[in-house]
DNA sequence: CAAAATTAAATTTGATCATATTATCTGATT
DNA sequence: AATCAGATAATATGATCAAATTTAATTTTG
């Protein structure tokens, strides 16, 4: 029975493998299912009500993304990182996500500010109530904003490939050390962008990258 | 009709979805199937004698990597480059592969290194003989085998994502300006991780990265 | 005799295909 | 130019088959 996950309403043109896709990259990205989980296609047919062929390509596609892994036999689950994988991640987001803020830099309009800024505030009131699921989502939006304004769609591909492998562990970060303890060099990063400072901005970015995966090293120290 | 693209023979428990997976990667890698052009479902199951779920699969697979793009309706292509592709890839290029030949360097083997200069070997032979279908396999290979020593899985991931990118342009470069004035750092890179000097290994590779996105631009500059 | 190991049946899940449905494109007609 | 079949190709379903895991039963062994 019901609302079959397809264009009912109306020809959105949207098809079904897409919105399967986009689901289920959210309940990855934001650790509704949690790092180490595994992941069935009959279970995601019932608990998304779609189709098998849609799942089955969504799951093809996180795959790609290392969002998810095969654990050889026809097992997949939300992979865990290990040291290694943090050591990698930090190395690749220093590289590549002040570059990103740079180009930003160069091409912000006053507008695209107050939008962040906007998505900021949120991002503080999430953080002052405790709401886990608004403070990881306003914080991706942040970032994900604040990179789509450098039009470098290589670059936005690997940063996002990036987020689906520490997203996941980011919800664990928070239960352990509690949202009021989650510190970050937005508002630093925005003044300096507001500036077209692109030097500045950069090494704000970088120390926000830092805090990050302090947390997560912090985090999975006292696992 | 008969194989159809399965195992048929024994059981090999490689499913069919990863076979075509693996065909049309090299297809789109290797240029046989050209930048620009467009791929059709129906088209790979005949050309691949397979059926329509693996093929599916495989095609949604490539899209999250960039092998493949959606071109709005349901048209799927092998993407081209555009100058900021190209400038994108370069930063990406300089900023990951050098990082990986240090690590490389760090762990590599003689037999390791024995190896590398075999492939390189073939490499020069298909250069002298013109074979550039035996030139991008052995040159793909030569990096790919360097990169696996690093064992960064994150990192070797997203330099596969940066090769499905501008592989695919290579043939193009080839047959644009001959084989014969291909050159490469891949002897220095060699002797250099040879001799533990993780910085000189790096510099080489950066050097052959200028060389190869030199090629490129010369060849899209003739177009 | 009980604990561990092995094997065998049962159940679950994945892989694939044939088929049905739906969207897009074509071009002929108005 | 706009509209409307017909053709083509993509999307999506459910059925079927095969593989793997789990559970139960059996045997082995200390």
């Amino acid at each position: 029975m019901g609302s079959r996950m397809k264009n009912e309403i109306s020809h959105l043109k949207v098809p079904a493998h897409e919105l399967v896709y986009q689901n289920l990259r959210e309940l990855i990205l934001f650790g509704e299912i949690a790092p180490g989980q595994t992941v069935t296609i009959k279970g995601l047919i019932e608990q998304l009500n779609a189709g098998m062929t849609p799942v089955r390509e969504a799951i093809r596609r996180l795959s790609a993304e290392g969002a998810l892994t095969f654990q050889g036999n026809r097992r997949v689950i939300v992979p865990t990182l290990s040291e290694q994988n943090v050591s990698e991640l930090n190395f690749l987001r220093r590289a590549l996500e002040p570059k990103l803020i740079a180009m930003a830099t160069k091409r912000v309009k006053s507008e695209d500010i107050e939008d962040l800024r906007r998505i900021d505030r949120e991002l503080d009131n999430a953080i002052k109530s405790g709401d886990i699921n608004a403070y990881l989502r306003q914080n991706y939006w942040f970032h994900k904003t604040l990179y789509k304004l450098a039009e470098a769609p290589i670059l936005d591909q690997v940063v996002d490939i990036l987020w689906l492998r520490y997203g996941p562990s980011l919800r664990v970060v928070c239960g352990r050390i509690g949202t009021l303890n989650l510190t970050d060099q937005h508002k630093e990063t925005l003044n300096a962008m507001s500036d077209g400072d692109a030097q500045r901005a950069a090494d704000a970015i970088r120390a926000d990258i830092t805090q990050g995966i302090d947390q997560i090293k912090y985090s999975m120290r006292n696992s």
